[in-house]
DNA sequence: CGATTTTTTGAATCATATCAACGTACGTGG
DNA sequence: CCACGTACGTTGATATGATTCAAAAAATCG
């Protein structure tokens, strides 16, 4: 039984625990340990992951070669590359362990099976793509609205216990600037 | 009949000539002069929209009193404010026909009607959602792959329809510089 | 046509990047 | 469990891309 998983999906939708059962007998839980990679560019992405424990991050290299995190994956959150999902073509993405983690891959092949058989399947994740989606509209939103520095203020007040567990130049990378500006930034007081 | 849309949704989803009479009788569409308001800030907004003529954009005011664009609804997009939409808190955004333009409203509660008779409008939204949700995902790889000029050329090289028909300052709005930066480099050649 | 809106131009300024060097911490194998 | 090597963080000097302000020129609309 995977417990975190079902209690995410009850707060968006109804689910018996006969259907309970029978969904988790298709889901596998995967533990990783820190750096491990469950996506890599060229490769296909095959599943969407629920983070059940620890962190991810999914990145890209940029034009600069520069490593460019564009998400993070906390527990209770969903983390994919969705364009290579649906699409099946490869990837250009990484996704990797910040943390020892733990995740229930959902596949795609899954995916089409079980919301088939329960409708609630597909609304729940409309909901989750709709939250996903909102988020992201409000990333866009905040960085057109704030400079960098006013950026990384916001998110430190704003995710305190997050800022403490990411190593600065990931959160530098997230925020879109250079490591040596966090650490100017900061030692301004 | 609105067959701009169901054209649409058939491109995602099955969905009989009976059930397309149905749901039609719930949609109403609007005609909007160039400049009309679909969404202001304060009110709360009550419907997703479907562009089936001309162009909108989704902009809010920034701190710096600026209006930000971070949206355009083209032909075949739905755009709207899914966080107010969903919280049915007020909304920060204006929704604006920047052309003159035809919309199908789609409200909340035809949604929820909706969605429960035919559990593929269920699917059809997913699949929009999440088509949208890679695009915000692929708006911000650029943003931080690319500097402001480059994002231009590429912009402009990828679509230059599009930017032939918005002012200048709202693709320099939408793109994130200002008008006068958004010049020199034309200006460049 | 006049009025408003949009675009252009130039000079001064600002936020952030880059490069390079040095300091610190940390985990891994001996 | 210590020492070493690698990964991470800091600092300062210089460079750059983009903004701001102000004014004029051009385009569009009623």
């Amino acid at each position: 039984m995977h417990l975190a998983l079902l209690d995410h999906m009850r707060k968006y939708v109804t689910i018996t625990d006969e259907e309970a059962t029978l969904i988790c007998t298709k889901l596998k839980a995967s533990t990783l340990k820190k750096k491990d990679f469950l996506l890599q560019p060229g490769k296909v992405c095959r599943a969407n992951y629920f983070v059940s424990k620890g962190l991810l991050r999914l990145y890209f290299i940029n034009k600069k070669e520069q490593e460019q995190i564009t998400q993070f994956g906390l527990e209770g959150w969903w983390i994919t590359d969705y364009d290579s999902l649906d699409t099946q073509k490869p990837s250009r993405f990484y996704i990797q362990a910040v943390e020892d983690a733990e995740v229930i891959a959902w596949d795609k092949t899954v995916q089409e099976e079980l919301t088939q058989s329960f409708p609630q399947l597909e609304t729940y994740f409309r909901k989750i793509l709709q939250r996903a989606y909102a988020a992201a509209q409000r990333r866009i939103e905040y960085i057109y609205s704030y400079s960098d520095e006013e950026r990384y203020r916001n998110f430190s007040t704003n995710f305190p216990g997050f800022v403490q567990r990411v190593p600065q130049y990931m959160l530098a990378s997230y925020l879109g600037f250079t490591p040596q500006f966090l650490s100017k930034i900061r030692a301004k007081k």
